[in-house]
RNA sequence: AGUCUCGUAGCUCAGCUGGUUAGAGCGCUACACUGAUAAUGUAGAGGCCGGCGGUUCAAGUCCGCCCGAGACUACCA
């Protein structure tokens, strides 16, 4: 691979052909592996020196995707970066293997349903299918792992379905159960009675399962209590309900209108109570004269007689009315007029009807009020509400006792809910009664109906460390802030209790057991306890158990135990929501406390987390949850959540619409590094970031290729000169300028991105190297530099070449810049960071580390960072450009001489700082001088500006004609102003006294040149040619025709040439006068002027020359 | 429905605590350069800074409302 060695301890520096990024990922990813770097990275780190990362599990389920690439870059980059920093950065990789996707997956591979579990097959079956399918695409993610170069430790991972992991998890169960954390109760839950089985809110967000149905609505008159024909009216889309009404809300602030008027089926009169926001959509006008007839059974709103009153929500709490329809009674004191944060008078009425049993909000506010659901016995003496599971009636409701309450598939004449209208309607309880069309929520397995019906579940109390959580929460350093701030504060702020409990198989089976009573239980924290209390009940209860080598169900599910009062206990059936799997991982990945008690004591909390924002309430929630409520602590100090990869346009990316990104074919055909480097400078991993493969291609070409030419220019030219950094470096001080100047961005750089990455910035990071290498190392440093590193080195006593200083200190620092940018950006892109750093590095043997990866991120060095060499090559940069763009109007080419520039200068400083670039600018742009134009010269005109920062406080309304005043000032005006330093502004009546620092002075002209403006800074061009200018113009033009033979015709850059041209008056004085000059550029030993040509080629020189020439190698 | 993010040139993005010609890169067009050459430089065209209203002497920037895109959470009479 290398080429030959001329001297021995030196390798050449590797030249190519051209750039091929895949190929550097695989050579340098073979590397890493042959020579095991990434563990030398973690190892060689002090285990004392700590930065802790959690890997969130990722379910090997499904297949990874380009999100994951993104997500993992994050992680990636930051553990690099501080292993770099020396901090010890242990990975530990993990699966997520447990829940309801894993089920569903097998379920639909299978062709069966929930139901079938437990009859056409096995518990034992079933779940032995879930563990084999969790790990399918395990092979797939450790590939996509290693080629898009993420460092993680998959040799040891955690898995959450081991025992040991499972033991953990219930040790932490546990101490939330000893804490009074986990409670069971009952809850309203999403329930498909066609299916019989509650629903996750997952489901319930599957495509497809909110549909537009139409309903039969009812404004039902609730009776005031004690008050002749006085009614609430609460509208309902499910009157089916109304039998298990027992509380009415409203809200606190809104105002309530007594309306007297007359039912439309009835025409009784009646006085009705409604938010006054909603009167308009009931009621037409007050019409005193109304009679009963003129309100008939018409659907439309209504006329009225008159407002009685108006009244507070606040004021109608506590009131009590009589039960609509009275089919059962309720245990405590109900029916009454509560306060619900939720009321509001965008639809319905203004009061909303509750009935406890079936609605979400309906049940938590009738709780905090003390209000009782309405409940029967069934026939084991269970209570349960007025709708079984099938979805029925109960027979208490005797007028639909056995009717289903939606449409099941059931025939009938007419749906209940028109029923139970038609009877309110004949007991003049019902006010209007409309179809109305609303989204409704379905089963996505039997496509009916769901229902929100109250289910038993356990829970934690989480609730009871809210403030705690919200507490904890302001420690930890949130990206982006809003994330932390927003959506997670908010979240903890109107937290709600943690329902655990999930009724499926493939799970961590929750560790309680109860007794048939329902009165005596038992958690159990960990296998030890569980063999001790399998004994206990063996011997109490005669039976011959042992612990289940699987801690699944349905092993699980057969453990008996015995209560304190010696009755048997069975599980309770459920499992815990897979959230609290991956919360617990802290903990479970070390089998704490079970065993490495030390180990978690030093890996927690983490120092840095990473995911996507969907795990805001995933994932970061129970990782803070668990640790907050078990150990009062934060789980993680930092952490970054990156947005979603969307389309070129700006789509999600999904399997059904087919814009799905293949990560391995990205990777294969861009390289890692080109899309992990895209990823992190387009945007704000936190944005959402539109992919797009002509984004790739520039960051290719852009950033990469740029890179990679600068090294092939060192590598070309450092193997001729056989430069291997062994030369003390040549002090700082006597290096040229522009040295200096690189080497102080260099450290400025290194400061800046240092910072980035340790703030969590990879964006701000990457931008920044990248603008160094493109603006500042190539476009600038390399390309001014260039002929420091071919020209000959100065023959030292005629015999012995050595370089010379200026070109050492060009290799030298070349090197040093490129060495500095492999480590900056070796945590962003590790492939070709390493690859460039080992090229250098293999060379010159400078550093001992194999590997970029194993060396130290930089120092910045203070001490050569010049801010003012920094404006100075500005001024530089900026002046070239103007005077170029000034050649290029006049049209003159940059290889004619021309005399000089002039440069206005405003202040001395300026001057100064020019001067120190001058020979820069000049041989830049080819001309011999710069004449500086001072304000004496009186050549100069003027611009002047109000300064708007100091002056706008000041002048408040009088701004405007300020900026007009100031911007008609003459050019004595602005020099009177600049000689005495005052000016005296008189206004609309005001003076003010204003100073030079007040107004913003710029040259802008010299009038009869041709100049150009730059903000502040301003150029003319001397156009004028003499023969001598002409003479070594034509002389550079001659120099460029000899490189483009040399070049076409293939010489070496090294070979010497002798050169024959045909004589022509145009020529002759640039032959005369530069001959030397022109022998020395292109390598002539002999240049003759002869009379004809007869080899070699025709070329054409300024004003149409036409010569010709031959050029042959000596 | 709520919460949060985003909306600036054809595309991807900068625009700091409000300060007066709104920037960069890519793309496009033209020109130049040619010992980094499947590179490089210069110039040009291209913007009601999503819309409306407000605060202010001054708004891309602050506030309110609306529209659009996306995510999450919830599902409501």
């Amino acid at each position: 691979m290398y080429f030959c060695s001329f001297e021995k301890k030196f390798k050449m520096y590797r030249e190519y052909k051209s750039l091929n990024l895949p190929r550097i990922d695989q050579e340098i990813l073979e590397f890493w592996e042959a020579n095991h770097i990434f563990e030398k990275s973690v190892e060689q780190r002090p285990g004392d020196n700590r930065f802790v990362f959690y890997e969130g599990p990722p379910s090997a389920n499904g297949k990874p995707g380009i999100h994951h690439v993104m997500a993992r870059t994050v992680k990636d980059l930051f553990c690099r970066y501080q292993s770099m920093k020396g901090k010890r950065v242990e990975r530990k990789g993990g699966w997520d293997t447990h829940g309801l996707p894993i089920e569903l997956n097998v379920e639909k591979e299978l062709g069966i349903t929930k139901e079938d579990i437990g009859k056409s097959i096995s518990v034992d079956e079933y779940n032995e299918r879930c563990r084999e399918t969790v790990m399918r695409y395990k092979d797939m993610w450790d590939d996509i792992t290693r080629k898009m170069g993420y460092w993680v430790d998959l040799h040891d991972p955690y898995i959450t379905f081991k025992n040991d992991y499972i033991e953990s998890v219930w040790w932490l169960l546990r101490q939330l159960y000893d804490k009074g954390l986990l409670y069971k109760g009952y809850t309203i839950q999403p329930y498909s009675p066609a299916a019989g089985t509650g629903l996750s809110s997952h489901e319930l967000n599957l495509p497809g399962a909110y549909r537009d149905i139409t309903d039969t609505s009812a404004v039902a008159q609730f009776k005031v209590k004690g008050k002749a024909d006085e009614y609430f009216l609460a509208w309902t889309t499910t009157p089916w309900t109304l039998p298990s009404n027992t509380a009415l809300a409203v809200g606190k602030d809104i105002t309530y209108v007594k309306v007297r008027t007359y039912n439309r089926y009835t025409g009784k009169g009646a006085t009705v109570i409604l938010a006054k926001d909603r009167l308009p959509a009931y009621f037409t006008e007050p019409k005193p004269e109304l009679q009963p007839e003129e309100v008939k059974a018409s659907n439309k709103p209504i006329p009225y007689l008159d407002i009685v009153e108006e009244i507070k929500g606040a004021a109608l709490a506590g009131m009590e009315y009589e039960q609509l329809m009275p089919y059962v009674q309720p245990d405590k004191p109900a029916f009454k007029v509560l306060l619900g944060d939720f009321v509001s008078t965008e639809d319905g009425t203004g009061i909303v009807h509750i009935a406890p049993t079936f609605g979400a909000d309906d049940f938590k506010v009738a709780r905090e009020n003390d209000i009782p659901p309405l409940m029967v016995k069934d026939e084991l003496g269970n209570l349960m509400p007025l709708v079984d599971k099938q979805g029925r009636f109960v027979k208490e409701v005797t007028d639909f006792a056995g009717r289903y309450v939606k449409d099941y598939g059931q025939e009938e004449e007419r749906p209940v809910d028109v029923d139970i209208v038609i009877k309110l309607k004949e007991e003049d309880k019902l006010f209007l009664s409309e179809k109305y069309v609303h989204s409704y929520p379905h089963c996505w397995r039997t496509d009916k109906p769901v229902l929100y019906y109250p289910l038993d579940s356990w829970f934690i109390k989480a609730t009871a460390v809210k403030e705690r959580m919200f507490e904890l929460n302001q420690a930890i350093n949130w990206k982006p802030k809003s994330t932390g701030e927003g959506r997670f504060g908010k979240w903890l702020e109107n937290l709600q209790d943690w329902n655990l409990s999930r009724s499926r198989y493939w799970g961590t089976p929750l560790p309680i057991w109860r007794s048939e009573d329902q009165k005596e239980e038992k958690c159990i924290g960990s296998v030890e306890e569980l063999k001790r209390e399998i004994e206990n009940a063996n011997q109490a209860l005669g039976l011959k158990q042992q612990a289940p080598n699987d801690l699944h169900r349905p092993y699980i599910d057969e453990v008996v135990l015995v209560s304190d009062s010696g009755q048997r206990m069975m599980r309770e059936l459920d499992l815990i929501d897979v959230w609290f799997d991956s919360g617990a991982m802290p903990y479970a990945q070390w089998h704490y406390p079970f065993e490495n008690q030390q180990v978690f004591k030093d890996n927690f909390p983490a120092d840095f987390i990473a995911e996507g924002v969907d795990q805001t309430r995933g994932w970061f929630y129970t990782l803070h949850a668990i640790a907050a409520m078990v150990f009062d602590s934060v789980a993680f100090k930092n952490v970054v959540s990156n947005g979603l990869v969307l389309d070129a346009e700006g789509n999600k990316m999904s399997k059904s619409k087919g814009n799905v990104l293949d990560p391995f074919k990205t990777i294969e055909a861009h390289s890692a590094d080109v899309t992990r480097w895209y990823m992190m400078s387009n945007a704000n991993p936190w944005d959402n970031l539109k992919f797009d493969i002509k984004g790739m291609e520039e960051v290719q070409r852009k950033f990469f290729g740029t890179l990679y030419n600068s090294y092939s220019f060192f590598a070309l030219y450092a193997n001729i000169d056989k430069f291997y950094n062994q030369e003390a470096q040549v002090p700082l001080s006597e290096r040229p300028e522009i040295d200096r100047w690189i080497i102080s961005l260099l450290n400025s750089l290194v400061k800046e991105v240092d910072a980035d990455y340790a703030d969590y910035e990879p964006t701000q990071a990457a931008r920044k190297i990248q603008n160094f290498v493109n603006d500042n190392l190539s476009n600038w440093y390399v390309r001014l530099c260039r002929r420091r590193f071919w020209k000959p080195s100065q023959q030292q006593n005629g015999s012995k070449t050595a370089m010379d200083q200026d070109k050492l200190a060009a290799y030298q620092t070349l090197y040093e810049c490129l060495v500095a940018v492999s480590k900056l950006m070796a945590p962003t892109a590790p492939f070709f960071a390493d690859w460039l750093y080992r090229n250098l590095n293999n060379a010159t043997q400078s550093e001992s580390h194999e590997s970029v990866h194993l060396a130290d991120f930089p120092v910045s060095n203070a001490a050569v960072i010049d801010k003012d060499l920094e404006q100075r090559m500005d001024y530089a940069q900026r002046i070239s450009s103007l005077v170029l763009s000034l050649r290029k109007k006049e049209k003159i080419r940059v290889r004619q001489p021309l005399h000089k520039i002039l440069l206005p200068i405003l202040d001395n400083h300026f001057q100064e700082q020019v001067e120190g670039v001058k020979t820069l600018i000049l041989s830049e742009v080819n001309v011999k001088d710069i004449e500086y134009v001072t304000d004496t010269s009186g050549i100069l005109k003027k611009r002047i500006k109000p300064n708007f920062k100091t002056l706008g406080r000041r002048l408040g309304k009088d701004m405007k004609d300020a900026s007009a005043a100031i911007g008609a000032l003459n050019q004595e005006d602005i020099a009177r102003i600049e000689k005495t330093n005052q000016y005296l502004l008189e206004l609309n009546g005001n003076s003010y006294e204003l100073t030079l620092e007040d107004f913003e002075i710029t040259a802008e002209d010299i009038p009869g040149w041709q100049v150009a403006n730059d903000d502040n800074i301003t150029v003319a061009l001397d156009i004028t040619l003499d023969e001598e200018l002409e003479a070594e113009g034509m002389a550079r033009d001659i120099v460029n025709r000899i490189q483009n033979i040399r070049k076409d015709k293939d010489f070496e850059v090294t070979d010497k040439i002798r050169v024959a041209l045909q004589h022509d008056e145009a020529l002759a004085s640039a032959v005369e006068q530069y001959g030397d000059y022109i022998k020395a550029e292109t390598l002539t030993t002999d240049l003759q002027l002869v009379d004809s040509v007869i080899n070699g080629e025709e070329i054409e020189l300024p004003g149409e020359v036409k010569v010709r020439i031959s050029v042959e190698r000596q």
